[in-house]
DNA sequence: CAGAATCCTTCGCGATACTG
DNA sequence: CAGTATCGCGAAGGATTCTG
């Protein structure tokens, strides 16, 4: 049980699953990833991306004086990951099907 | 990208992926399901529970007209759940190695 | 572009007490 | 036992504006 709530606590809310699963699909700038989620505000994702940073899920790195190129990147530690994400997608798609569509 | 977020707008919240864990493990009863779940509360337990129940993810059955002896149970479509939740808690164990201890 | 600052509203959730 | 009722706080998140 602890070990769910563990990753539970680390990824709360409702956007930090996207954001790295964004992140792995090849965004890796701050327009991009909020390009990709819908209705993310820049606030919130700049403060969710801090937290991943926190913990260490991904990386941000500043390639230009003038700020203009901060990339961010996923940390091995998120890497990890990549199974929840696959198994929540394949569930998202059932429960579409089950509950959205009729 | 979508699937995703299906998923996660249907477990939001910290507790629902809890709940389901716990009822898969055998806990059916609101009581069991409390005890097992640190720190819930009834109120919340019971609101979460009428959540899950109208995702159609879990079943309640009342089997005495007292209701004393209502149970909860996982729906099929819940059952397809429990990769995300051992993909989960195999990732919660690594992050807990990683992060929390040092 | 990549955010920070501010203001404001909503909501998750806790605490506590009560009911059939 | 299996919940419901109230109260209330703090945090999450939206809208908008501003900056280097």
């Amino acid at each position: 049980m602890m070990p769910i709530q563990d990753a539970l606590e680390a990824l709360n809310g409702k956007w930090k699953l996207l954001i790295i699963s964004s992140i792995s699909l090849g965004n890796n700038r701050f327009k991009e990833i909020e390009r990709s989620i819908p209705k993310i505000s820049s606030k919130v994702l700049a403060k969710e991306l801090k937290d991943l940073e926190n913990n260490k899920l991904i990386k941000r790195t500043i390639s230009d004086y003038s700020s203009v190129l901060t990339e961010y990147t996923l940390q091995p530690h998120a890497e990890t990951l990549k199974d929840v994400l696959i198994a929540l997608r394949d569930w998202g798609k059932l429960h579409r099907k089950a509950i959205i569509d009729k």
